[in-house]
DNA sequence: TCGTAGCATGGAAGCGCTTCCACGGCAACA
DNA sequence: TGTTGCCGTGGAAGCGCTTCCATGCTACGA
């Protein structure tokens, strides 16, 4: 069955052993039409005795599909971030699952070429696009061309093109809400760069929680940070100064460097001051305490994008709409009191 | 200059518009002998002047070439390790700057399908390695195969099979000999899976450091951690208990878990306890103090690796013992004391 | 001056697959 | 029983490129 390093086993060798054309194996092979069930069988069953695997390359030359996907990630966001990180496994796996290879293709600020290059190569089915800020002319020149594209959260929607993103609104004021629950009296907020959608629409649920709940907010209580540690921890600093006793980030990163700050300073958490954070990525678990936050849903995502991805690639029907992906609260140490303070 | 949509643009294109047959345009645009020089320059500018770019699929057929190279990396190490996010990005860096395409293979628990996927595809002329355990058979089948490979870091070393890595032991030494400088009396260490080659070398340099310094080694202070960041944190708690006020993590994760620990526990850093790291990863970066750490050149690794695998699959020379690179001690604030402390 | 080596070039054969098209056989109808 | 139509199958034409081989040319030495 393993054919390792010998000559490739060819589709004309599956053919020939189950006794048909080149022509009828192929079709029996891919599940096309117009074979009969017996033959399928017997085409099958040779294939796997010759321990037959398709050459993508000749696939990919004679069909124009090549049964890979591109992803597109800022560079930056997969070395810094791990909201980058997560995302890029979780596409990994997804694009496997469904028989497709992943090609990686790291946006750098002058990427006019490997643009061209993506585009033109002719070696990729589709492309996945992850957090990219538009306006940049080679994110409009792939998406000007007629490559099959799906966006990947964090972005604003853009018309005609596919895209799968989380919740923000409710979700986020889902965090804020729990952080009332546990008795926080004055919740701040830090934000992420607001030039983002997402950004934008956490604070939005920010509002949202407010309005709910009938309390007042205080507009000093939103912060502003750009979705880095450090940002984190600097505003953290105003954030006690203003009195507050809880604090929804707009990501985990800045959690985490609120959080630092807040220790410093001499505060626990979550008594003193209750932390929740946003995305989920893995390491908020090895955080201590650990950290709240509203858990992207990494593998659906990837899931849903990699699959509105192939119906656009076969030519079916796709959601004209963004998917939004409902994310899930995750309650850690962080914002969980023992004993709720009655306010 | 630009062709996006439209038809794409062949070789015989090129060939035509230059007044020559595709079999010489073939070989001018490859850079192969036999083609006059007037005759490259005239192709070349025809291709330019068409936009034209070869079709992988095609070539890869024809040449048997892909010009892709294949990463495999371990799927839980992407997703929660920074090492594997930086290494990830930096192989996809390299890789395109020599004109190759990378595909992203993640390592799950049972691979074997994955692997044949890999190995039968055609798609790949080679494939880069990185921080797999050994002994896991299919490991061994795709080393086994004829596909060219290199190893990346963190493993052991197999005959054979080209590798690059760090220099681990002087530089660990490096950075047990500054905490020395700073005036550290007593310094711990953090080791990481013992299992793994490079957490055994740093250890090793750990000793090094001493005995060049004349000191004696309590062995007591060689503490046992995993790598993550809770293992740091949780044998943080004994670096304190053990009176040490200097500890030196085999990365920067558990590095970060001890600072945790050490401030929770009211102890400042970097002047009650310096902390040094390995890997730099950037997180390390926006950690407050900044960490020092010993930082892994990750450009320089991915780079050499993949010109190693290219060199490989040209069929040229390799390197047959595993490439070692020096890292370079970055100091931050968690262990640069602002005046020394005189022992 | 002729012969020959050597180099630049073009023709053409694939690489392994998909898919169009033609064909033969069978079932269902008149 | 003859005709129509459909279904399953095979032949063969590419997909765009590389590369082997033959060819024609130039330039050199005798």
């Amino acid at each position: 069955m393993l054919q390792q390093a010998s000559r490739q086993v060819t589709l004309e060798d599956v053919a020939q052993l189950s006794g048909v054309s080149s022509a009828t194996a192929s079709r029996a092979l891919n599940g096309r039409p117009g074979v009969r069930d017996d033959v399928r069988v017997r085409v099958s069953e040779a294939s796997d005795r010759l321990g037959f695997r398709p050459n993508r390359a000749a696939r990919n030359l004679a069909s124009g599909r090549s049964q890979v996907i591109g992803l597109v990630i800022p560079s930056a966001e997969l070395r810094v971030d791990p909201y980058g990180a997560s995302m890029t496994h979780a596409v990994g796996r997804a694009a496997a699952q469904r028989d497709h290879g992943l090609m990686l293709h790291l946006a750098v600020d002058e990427p006019g070429d490997t643009v061209h290059h993506i585009l033109r190569d002719g070696l990729i089915d589709g492309l996945l696009i992850s957090t990219v800020a538009f306006g940049h002319s080679w994110v409009e020149e792939l998406l000007d061309a007629r490559l099959p594209t799906v966006l990947i959260g964090r972005h604003p929607t853009r018309h005609g093109v596919g895209g799968v993103d989380v919740e923000n609104v409710e979700s986020s004021a889902a965090a804020v809400t729990h952080l009332f629950e546990q008795g926080c009296r004055r919740v701040a907020t830090i934000t992420g760069r607001l030039e983002r959608a997402d950004a934008r629409l956490r604070v939005q649920g920010f509002r949202l929680a407010h309005r709910r709940a009938g309390r007042e907010l205080d507009e000093s209580l939103i912060l502003h940070g750009d979705f880095s540690r450090e940002s984190g921890s600097v505003a953290a600093q105003s954030v006690i100064e203003l009195g507050a006793d809880g604090v929804f980030a707009a990501n985990d990163e800045m959690a985490q460097g609120a959080m630092w700050t807040f220790t410093r300073a001499g505060l626990r958490v979550p008594d003193d001051m209750a932390i929740i954070g946003f995305d989920g990525t893995a390491f908020g678990e090895f955080m201590n305490p650990t950290l709240s936050t509203v858990s992207q849903p990494f593998d659906d995502i990837a899931r849903t994008a990699v699959d509105e991805l192939l119906a656009g690639i076969a030519g079916r029907a796709r959601a004209t709409q963004p998917i939004l992906l409902e994310p899930q609260l995750v309650i850690g140490g962080s914002s969980l009191r023992v004993q709720p303070a009655t306010s």
